[in-house]
DNA sequence: GTAGCATGGTAAG
DNA sequence: TTACCCTGCTACG
């Protein structure tokens, strides 16, 4: 379930079971054991994210990039009373001491795109090319701005694109064009700045509670059955919601193939743009 | 049981 | 544009 809150969440929670503690750092699985071979025993200065990339930085200034893909995860157990063996391919296994007594706290990398040493300057160089992180307090949404109005690719693909907002995954993108009943379809140049202010916003808000959460939620109450209401189901408006009824309207949600990722809406909720000239 | 798909990104072609 | 990485869930038989 890999969006930007949920590396924003793994790094804090890294950060609680792990940080300032000497770690026993291995492979199981073997792909990593070299450079885990390196880092056993260090200190674990603290977990970082930006966007959907993740950082452990070790002292003195090694770093562990973490990507976690599509499928990829990271299961942090805090306070165990042993380690168990490890299950299936992991690639990264922490170790630490708990907080009481003979406990230990361990977390297990599967299934990763990305798991890597590297230099700061090579975090730096990464960095460099990824858009503002809506979870960071120094975001600045005039930067993703610039992008966007000068684009004429569709505001669908741009919210996507890791170098215009870092963190945005499939889920975000389709339930916040939903939000603001925006064609996903529309040029990047059609949008209007009040628009994507109020997009920014929104955005940073559910990427919190998302955070706080563990689970992307974007319906608002309202727009839940009462079933839903009570079991807390995760839900959507039109994520993954292909020919069923639009909460709001009724109309059935569409679906199709954006850049080879699927691209969720509603037609009547986000209805067709058409420029002032054709009006 | 198991095929197919998924909240992603890169590199090859 | 396609293959791949190689996990976990769901739908289907």
């Amino acid at each position: 379930m890999p969006e930007g809150h949920t590396l924003h969440r793994l790094a804090s929670a890294l950060d609680g079971a792990f940080a300032g503690r000497a770690l026993r750092v291995s492979s199981p699985q073997g792909r990593f054991a070299e450079s885990a071979a390196l880092l056993d025993g260090r200190v674990l200065e603290g977990a970082e994210s930006w966007g959907k990339h993740l950082w452990l930085r070790f002292e003195p200034e090694d770093l562990v990039h973490v990507h976690l893909g599509l499928y990829g995860r990271f299961d942090v157990t805090r306070d165990a009373a042993s380690v168990p063996a490890p299950v299936g391919q992991v690639r990264l296994r922490l170790v630490g001491s708990g907080s009481g007594g003979d406990r230990a706290s361990y977390a297990d990398l599967r299934g990763a795109t990305a798991c890597e040493l590297q230099t700061p300057e090579q975090r730096t160089a990464l960095v460099a090319r990824l858009g503002p992180d809506p979870l960071r307090e120094d975001a600045d949404p005039d930067l993703a701005w610039h992008r966007i109005s000068r684009s004429r690719a569709p505001i669908a693909g741009l919210l996507m694109d890791q170098s215009v907002v870092a963190g945005i995954g499939n889920v975000y993108r389709a339930e916040l064009l939903y939000r603001h009943r925006v064609d996903p379809l529309r040029a990047g140049t059609t949008l209007r700045r009040g628009r994507w202010t109020a997009m920014w916003e929104d955005l940073v808000e559910l990427m919190h509670d998302g955070v706080r959460d563990g689970v992307i939620r974007t319906v608002r109450p309202e727009h839940l059955t009462d079933a839903e209401r009570l079991d807390g189901a995760r839900v959507s408006y039109v994520y993954r919601r292909t020919g069923e009824p639009c909460r709001v309207c009724g109309s059935r949600v569409r679906a199709r193939d954006l850049q080879g990722r699927n691209l969720y809406w509603c037609v009547r909720c986000q209805p067709r743009f058409r420029s002032r000239a054709l009006q």
